[in-house]
DNA sequence: ACCTGAACACCGTTCAAGT
DNA sequence: ACCTGAACACCGTTCAAGT
């Protein structure tokens, strides 16, 4: 097989990983659809059948962004003992991701013009239903009332997406957000629990 | 007087007025220093002695975004006739801002590459201290233990900046975001209280 | 002290043409 | 079906020159 076929034939995936990296080192500003296309060895052209704008591109990444980070708060979820070790561990796991991809976080939350995608929305809910499901579980646990899950859900997500906006922003440190997390998930168990 | 003067005068409040606008307007990705320059009737070149490049531009307006919001957050707090409506008064403020300038507050919140300059870290902890000012209020109204009030400002600010974030994203509705801000400090109140 | 205007290097996007 | 490469319109940034 030769060095260079014509069909490239994993442009795609190519494209995104490296784009996943430059946003990781240098920021949205720094992601260029030309340099992708040169780092990858196509003509600056070529992107275009996978992506048709630079802002398909980013759409793309963060509906990878979203499915992953739902992915890693269900997996810190399902080794924890109890619903209060669970909620710790997806607030950790939150805060991790912002620490790591403060650029891909700020993408996936982004104040687009446009309405979101279909695609976007989809792995967005993805995230949302991570969180439900962690929530669900306490109800069978006892600690919520049942017609209290769906707003304490969203008042869940609101608060770790808060903290992870917090530390992505550089507005408070890593360490602060550690911190933060804690005592607002303790807090939120406090208020949201139907034993107190 | 002449119709355009050699010294414009006033150019630096004007590039910020308009800049500020077509945020509102056409969001992030549509501001182009050429074209303010062209809209305010000056070169391409003359934005450069008020703003060394287009990223000092864009910390103005972040810095004036804060200033605004935490002027706004006090007024709203100011006229409550305790400390829960202050907090729920407060809330809605900052979901106002998110629902009217959601390009603004994603810029405010912006996870950049370079850590923030001096005048939006003042500017941003301006806000922070609007917050700490509502719940030093609490403390004296008997509501929260003086030495939990650090803690519990961070898991406000993070719980209101969480739900501007999910309404300025899309992520939800406005009109989820508003029972969403209601419910986030009921329940703040429930948990954080020393009374329950 | 502030603004002009040419120059430079770089974009995103489009599209006819190639394989 | 996928990629090339020229073309176009637009940027941000720099800087000598003007007032």
């Amino acid at each position: 097989m030769p060095d260079r076929p014509f069909h490239h034939g994993n442009l795609r995936a190519v494209l995104l990983d490296q784009a996943e990296a430059v946003l990781r080192e240098r920021g949205l500003d720094g992601l260029s659809l030309r340099e992708l296309a040169r780092e990858a060895g196509v003509s600056h052209g070529a992107p275009r059948k996978h992506f048709i704008d630079r802002n398909a591109l980013l759409d793309a990444l963060a509906e990878r962004g979203f499915v992953r980070l739902a992915d890693e708060i269900h997996q810190a979820a399902a080794h924890a003992p109890d619903h209060a070790h669970a909620l710790q561990a997806a607030g950790s796991a939150y805060v991790r991701f912002a620490v790591k991809e403060p650029a891909l976080l700020d993408l996936m939350f982004a104040a687009k013009v446009d309405a979101p995608s279909e695609a976007v929305r989809t792995a967005a809910e993805r995230l949302f239903a991570a969180m439900a499901d962690i929530m669900s579980a306490g109800v069978e646990a006892g600690v919520y009332d049942a017609s209290d899950v769906d707003r304490l859900t969203l008042v869940l997500s609101a608060t770790v997406q808060g903290t992870a906006s917090l530390i992505a922003s550089r507005r408070i440190t890593t360490s602060q957000g550690e911190g933060l997390i804690k005592d607002a998930i303790t807090l939120f168990l406090a208020g949201a629990s139907t034993a107190h």
